[in-house]
DNA sequence: CGTCCCGTTGACTGACCGTTCAATCGCTGG
DNA sequence: CCAGCGATTGAACGGTCAGTCAACGGGACG
């Protein structure tokens, strides 16, 4: 393992426990037991290893969000996927949602990347298009919107469990991935009568 | 209006432009007209101000909120009403809901405020209830993850708004209001049948 | 063995900005 | 007109850290 990434996941670990703000230069390289010099060798900046983080994995989140859309399977099953993609993402490294969720999310230094964003939303969207065009889904409902909506409600849980809110053992994230899916299966269904 | 209100209200701009940590104590008073020092007169510290900004308008939020919660009506209105007082917020502060949705919402420095937004959600989970024992939405959903979900729905239209990704005209915010609505309804209501 | 050179170190600096406080202002009531 | 007092001012302070840089180490290579 490189300096490099073992300053990204101290980093990971500092940002996680004091929020980007809080967090000292210091404490990342003491972290990752390198002097804390080297750590602007590495990057241009604080708000660089920062801005790191987020483009790689949310690089490798896209990766696997395309990978559902371009599946071959009904939309209902894709929107299924994409939840479970990034709920899972908790159990496997519940530091890096942290400072996803808490300091990248809606920081205001970081609106630069917003482009990235964009496309996670942009792959929700086409899904719930599909879906609509092959009568799973009832059209009328502005697909752009339901993937905000779609998407809210899903990091909305993440934040339940980084605040400590929520309950999140396995039995727990299992709960919530079927709450949320059908809750966003029945909302957006096709062909439903009282 | 009182210069207390002036900074306050100064604040809110200040930090919807800039951001909490971004912000200087310096431009919130320039802003409100006045010396910075006052600002200490009326505020322990700059964090002491984005706490009144937080505690004085939740507080007003959740007023309506119990008021929905306790007129005499159907659950599924009362969700709607919900959605409807969240969103509509948008148009009649927009700086004031940047500041809630950008730096309030998950800083770590107001985590003790953790009690306040609580409240919020376990009125929208005992609304659930109250529709699942009335058989408007059906049973065997969690109430309270039901909650997170369909509050992170609404507030992710609303960074929407904030970070200027969703079109936000009158006739905008009508037909997020309808989206929302409807994909919770649905995805909530009882007797579904395909 | 010498000499590059990249990676590494950590003492140091310098600016920023939140906070303090002594001085002043101006209202109020006697 | 004066005394008292809360409101207001803004110059000065000081602590904190992000970022710099001169020096060092050791591997590679001739």
């Amino acid at each position: 393992m490189d300096r490099r990434s073992r300053i990204l996941e101290a980093a990971v670990r500092v940002f996680a426990e004091h929020g980007f703000h809080r967090a000292r230069v210091g404490d990342i390289a003491e972290d990752a037991g390198v002097a804390h010099g080297l750590l602007y060798h590495y990057f241009a900046s604080k708000e660089d290893v920062l801005r790191t983080i987020f483009v790689e994995n949310w690089g490798r989140f896209l990766a696997r969000l395309r990978a559902v859309e371009q599946a071959e399977q009904p939309a209902p099953e894709k929107l299924a996927g994409i939840a479970k993609i990034l709920l899972r993402t908790w159990r496997n490294d519940p530091a890096l949602v942290t400072v996803m969720v808490r300091d990248v999310a809606r920081s205001p230094e970081l609106q630069e990347q917003v482009a990235e964003v964009r496309e996670a939303f942009a792959i929700v969207q086409r899904v719930i298009e599909q879906g609509q065009a092959e009568g799973d889904f009832r059209t009328g409902i502005d697909a752009r919107l339901a993937s905000w909506v779609f998407y809210g409600g899903l990091e909305e849980v993440l934040t339940g469990w980084v605040l400590g809110e929520l309950p999140d053992s396995g039995e727990d994230v299992t709960r919530a991935e079927q709450v949320a899916i059908e809750i966003a299966l029945f909302g957006l269904a096709a062909g439903l009568r009282p």
